[in-house]
DNA sequence: ATCGTCCATTGATCCAGATCAATGGAACCC
DNA sequence: GGGTTCCATTGATCTGGATCAATGGACGAT
């Protein structure tokens, strides 16, 4: 059921769209639409045309690449407020990697001519696509290092450090996504990701809560050496 | 030794510049210069403020980022025609990893502030740029998922078989750069890569010569199924 | 040429995390 | 409300690649 009246406060306070700015906003906004997917939902396959960007408003999705045997991965997570899709959408290829709803989704659909036609157009909405690139690209070689020189219990400690919106002590990180999502994500087997939280939570780096994870002291579960 | 003539046929074959125009060429080359380094220079330094981008004319650089441990990693390598750097030059901070001459190289300095200034004013370098950091970041992804999902034998296979000019058949990959590193770009030690090396020249999948690695059948040498 | 240094190779052993195999539990559907 | 299904957890075992430990060779310096 595509929905022509996005939530625009929301969109406005993304990260892009403040950067990009209020032309540019109505310039993609006005032929995109949004839609609503349950969890599991697959919103675009890997190897097929790009279309479209996707602006999450709400919720999370994974991004799922499946190698020639068929084994799959995820290779990132977005959450709300994260554009996505602009490499595949801007070179003209396929998508690297198929997109899943991780929990009940909201996403802004936004054409791919029409963001290639604004960005040529539109200097902010450029400037605001190369911060997005640069900021991916370096997430990506974050992730690259963390896999290359991190041990599983290391990887799972910044990633959980990272959900919690206060930057210092305690805090709570929300992870309504599938466990297996995670530990892909990470790397890793469901079962080594399992097994390391409730040892962490045993040693009272951490506090199991169903999706929410507790942790009591950032500091402490980052500094463990375990390497 | 800076070097204010660099070879300018070389500058505006690179796939950026002959999207970027002659142009944005122009307005970058004034204020830049040319330096030539041994094998092992750094070029720059993890953690410092990115004043240049750079483009290699020759040679091959290897990015390199080291963990709060003190371990090091090579993260890419890029070769002869590739501009990298961009990222940290348009965001204003810090480089991710330091920059490492793996072979003699060539290397043409662009100070960040006129690079930030042309992309602001010319169409066309943004454009490229957004190319340019699109492919980069699909080339991460890439690498992460073969991380992720291929054995320490399909990766290096993978490797060798992208350093081969010709798309299909036989062929012949240079491999200049020093083992420990190409190790570390895969994600794996010395150790590892020399040993399975040999096997596979045992296997006849491979040929090897010193710094060049004969390849009798791309396809053979990547159908390997060995998970 | 000869030495020293660095890097690659080879060998032996070890271990983090994968795999295989049940079992437990929560959400969903009639 | 009781299957049914799917996902997370837990247990036992296995293994790809790391680590530790020598050698061997290539290259640059003298």
């Amino acid at each position: 059921m595509p929905d022509r009246q996005p939530n625009i406060e929301l969109v406005r306070r993304t990260p892009f769209f403040m950067t990009a700015g209020e032309e540019a906003m109505s310039r993609l906004l006005r032929p995109s639409f949004t839609q609503q997917l349950p969890r599991g939902a697959v919103l675009f396959d890997q190897d097929e045309h790009a279309d479209f960007l996707h602006m999450l408003l709400g919720g999370s999705v994974g991004l799922t690449a499946r190698d020639e045997a068929g084994a799959e991965t995820v290779v990132e997570i977005f959450g709300a407020g994260e554009l996505f899709l602009v490499p595949a959408a801007y070179l003209r290829l396929p998508y690297l990697a198929s997109g899943t709803a991780l929990t009940d989704v909201r996403v802004l659909m936004i054409p791919a001519d029409v963001f290639r036609e604004g960005v040529a157009e539109d200097p902010a909405l450029a400037r605001a696509t190369m911060e997005l690139l640069s900021r991916h690209w370096r997430l990506m070689v974050d992730q690259v290092v963390d896999l290359k020189l991190r041990s599983a219990d290391r990887r799972i400690a910044r990633f959980l450090a990272r959900r919690v919106p206060e930057a210092q002590g305690a805090g709570s990180a929300e992870v309504p996504e599938p466990r297996g999502t995670i530990a892909a994500r990470l790397g890793m087997t469901p079962e080594t990701l399992s097994r390391t939280l409730n040892a962490m939570d045993a040693e009272g780096l951490i506090r199991l809560s169903g999706k929410r994870i507790d942790l009591p002291d950032r500091e402490r579960l980052l500094g463990r050496r375990s390497r």
